[in-house]
DNA sequence: GGGTTAACCTTTTTT
DNA sequence: AGGTTAACCC
């Protein structure tokens, strides 16, 4: 028995970091390690036992889901509300403070959140107005490079102008478009942090107040931090001292985002007496899969190093099965799906974790004829959909009609009669007065610059505009939603149009109403509702998928699939080029980062994992043929046991559905299938199918005479490259292409007919 | 203004 | 391959 009941629960490592005395901690929380029992314990204590006030708590998380879950978990642990405590996402922090302190931030009260969408659309008007052509200046690159500056706190003013023209112009382009952001009262996510930050940089008061109140810091997931949310973060500790972080080095899956691993690895240099505490006991995966976890995970340089154990058995080995196609993939995962839930296990402890969204499809085909209820994560959300994002530009005009991104975005929808030229003269108007389209618009018509029929079509909108805004002023939410659905003639377009499609937009639509019913703000400032929903909408996009069906399989990708957990798991398409994905091994230093992925599929599992790799692939139109990851090697053999298909259930053709799977034809190899696994190296002198293999596409790409025999594994020599291993083939006859990875000149994509190989 | 065709892109994702 | 988006034509 401890002092606290908080803390008998916990073992010796979480105890210690729960009670820690104040000052900088780490903890190192390795996956299923108790990680969110920590931070949630944490908090309790402080309230409970240190007498600190739940408001001078700040509490970091990355997602709205996190941190709706830490704050209820708290709250049962305390058995209070935490109501005025600050604890949510840095977004939400970040918009929370420049809301308060707007002018202090230089933005006007009724600043916009730009998401990711709106931004693309804001930064394709930029381009315009320099007449930009998109083709050489691709929106979504100018995107990310803007974004990857504001993460890292670069201000296009103290930007250099660059060298070239290529710097050059991103240059003005980044200055164009954060003038227009500026112009238009736009604030991106980027932003938010980034002018959050200069806010407490720059205001002596507002910083020292912030730092007064919050007594204690603490941020979940700390590995994905970027660097300004990282200085924020010590800003905003700076007088208390006690930051509290927790995170797994070995867990950053997000450094091509823009996160720093190196704030953790760093801490200790950076916090100078900093605490580390290790949760090193694993609750959550058997013996075998978490020591095969480790074993990949050991292969990853520059690790805070950190080896998981746990108390429980061995478990099952890791089964590996060869799949000869993404199809034989997907029904023996769906067999063993089967056979487990005619277990009596339930569907929804089941995942199906791949690499790439793109791979979810022949499992869906699959789970779909095999009568299997599945859900897939990922893919867009609800405030994301075009309808809901139409029904909400039209809410933002009737809340600001000084919106231009709403503004662009409805002016005609549903179709009135103002077309691109109309559009075009506001639009010149606009730019050349600094003002905002619908001054622009009302200017346009008065100047009488407008054809007749076009400049009462601008008049009629602007008049469904104001008229919305004058019949809703008394209105609740919710009847404003709905009002201007019907008022709009958004309803009514989607109503009209026909399909399945349209019927699942009307119906999203109603539930748009339902949700602005439904709607309480969490804070009560001098802002309206509705502004306040639509920022909300903007910051929480809501659930990927409307309706959560009770007991099916999940199906993701790997990065969502972090902090989740499953009895049962299927790691699927683990083949060199798609894990680790060929642009990870383009680019260095991003191996390691797949790793880290591989390891955080690896131990989702708590009973059983199981990986696929398949020797050909169709994906993307065109058929690879993968040698098994490399990660694969790096799991001991004593872990694993190889499944092989008997021959009848294995599905050798594309075009046969067959195998729907019954549970069956699949047999246990044991732990001799070393061997074999090591023989994946070259798949296509496996004996398991090349004898059978019939005439597919692929088959028929080999034996063409374009490919002079040439097959994955085939050692080769170039005139210029010297020697190397044939990875993948390709297209037929003389534009047969062979992918080589040559011992000196690395990977390259050759014409067979011109590049003549020699085999070795 | 709507419907059709051609070009395009396709790692991972939250805010 | 497949889906979306942009240009294009009536």
């Amino acid at each position: 028995m401890t002092a606290t009941p908080l803390l008998d629960s916990l073992n010796d490592a979480q105890q210690l970091a729960v009670s820690a005395p104040p000052g900088a901690l780490l903890v190192l929380a390795g996956a299923g390690s108790g990680k969110t029992r920590v931070l949630t314990h944490r908090v309790a204590w402080l309230v409970q036992t240190q007498q600190i006030s739940p408001l001078a708590v700040l509490a970091v998380t990355f997602t709205n889901k996190a941190s709706r879950e830490m704050r209820g978990r708290i709250e049962e642990l305390l058995r209070m509300p935490l109501g005025g405590m600050w604890m949510g996402t840095f977004h939400g922090l970040c918009h929370r403070l420049l809301r308060m302190h707007f002018e202090a931030a230089g933005l006007p009260q009724n600043f916009e959140i730009l998401d990711s969408d709106d931004q693309y659309r804001q930064i394709r008007r930029v381009l315009r107005e320099l007449s930009l052509d998109e083709a050489h200046w691709p929106p979504r690159q100018i995107q990310w490079a803007i974004n990857s500056h504001k993460e890292e706190g670069r201000r296009a003013q103290n930007l250099p102008a660059g060298n070239d023209i290529q710097q050059q112009t991103l240059h003005k382009i980044y200055l164009a478009y954060d003038e227009l952001c500026r112009r238009f009262h736009l604030v991106d996510f980027a932003e938010l942090l980034l002018r959050s930050l200069e806010l407490l940089q720059r205001n002596q008061t507002i910083r020292e107040s912030y730092q007064q109140r919050f007594q204690h810091v603490l941020v979940d997931e700390f590995q994905d931090t970027n660097a300004i949310q990282y200085k924020w973060l010590r800003l905003l500790s700076e007088r208390s001292k006690n930051l509290f972080v927790v995170g797994d080095d070995d867990q950053s899956i997000y450094g091509w985002r823009g996160a720093r691993v190196e704030n953790l690895l760093s801490f200790e240099k950076d916090f100078p007496g900093a605490t580390v505490i290790r949760l090193e006991q694993n609750y959550r995966s058997s013996g075998n899969i978490l020591r095969a976890a480790n074993a990949v995970i050991a292969h990853n340089a520059g690790r805070l190093g950190k080896e998981l154990w746990t108390t429980r058995a061995d478990g099952e080995k890791i089964r590996l099965y060869a799949a000869s196609n993404e199809i034989d993939e997907a029904n023996f995962t769906v067999a063993s799906i089967e056979s487990w839930v005619a277990g009596g296990n339930r569907r929804d402890g089941c995942a199906v974790l791949y690499r790439s969204n793109a791979q979810s499809r022949v499992f869906e085909e699959k789970l779909l004829s095999a009568g299997m209820p599945y859900r897939v994560y990922g893919g867009l959300r609800f405030f994301e959909r075009a309808e809901i994002k139409d029904a909400l530009a039209y809410l933002r005009l009737v809340s600001n009609r000084d919106s231009d991104p709403a503004f662009e975005r409805v002016v005609n929808l549903p179709t009135r009669g103002i077309g691109a030229k109309t559009l075009e003269e506001i639009r010149r108007c606009a730019r050349a007065q600094q003002i905002s389209l619908w001054c622009a618009a009302k200017q346009t018509i008065a100047a009488d610059r407008l054809p007749p029929r076009a400049s009462a079509a601008v008049q009629r909108f602007l008049e469904i505009i104001a008229g919305m805004t004058a019949a809703t002023a008394d209105l609740e939410l919710g009847e404003i939603t709905d009002h201007v659905l019907i008022h709009s003639g958004l309803l009514e377009h989607y109503r009209n149009e026909c399909g399945e499609r349209a019927q699942g937009k009307v119906e999203n639509l109603e539930e748009l109403v339902t949700a602005a019913r439904n709607f309480t703000p969490d804070e009560t400032q001098e802002m309206g509702t509705l502004s306040l929903f639509l920022a909300n909408a903007a910051l929480e996009a809501g659930e990927g998928q409307a309706d959560e069906w009770d007991d099916c399989v999940q199906l993701m990708s790997l990065h969502s699939a972090k902090g989740l957990e499953f009895p049962l798991v299927f790691l699927c398409g683990m083949e060199e080029g798609l894990f680790p994905h060929q642009r990870a091994l383009e680019e260095p230093g991003r191996l390691e980062e797949e790793r880290r992925l591989c390891y955080v599929g690896m131990t989702r599992a708590m009973k059983q994992l199981t990986i696929c790799h398949a020797e050909i692939r169709r994906l993307y139109g065109r058929e690879h043929y993968g040698q098994p990851s490399r990660f694969l090697k790096e799991i001991p053999t004593e872990h694993i046991e190889e499944i092989r298909a008997t021959r009848m259930a294995r599905s050798y053709t594309r075009s046969s559905g067959y195998g729907s799977g019954h549970g069956m034809g699949y047999a246990h190899g044991h732990a001799s299938g070393h061997a074999s696994r090591s023989s994946k190296n070259a798949p296509a002198n496996s004996s398991l199918h090349t004898p059978t293999r019939p005439a597919t596409p692929s088959a028929t790409a080999i034996a063409d005479p374009g490919f002079q025999g040439l097959k994955p594994g085939s050692q080769v020599r170039h005139q210029k490259f010297g020697e190397g291993m044939v990875l993948d083939l390709e297209g037929r006859g003389e534009h047969a292409r062979v992918q080589v990875n040559f011992k000196d000149a690395g990977q390259k994509w050759l014409v067979c007919a011109h590049a003549n190989l020699d085999l070795v």
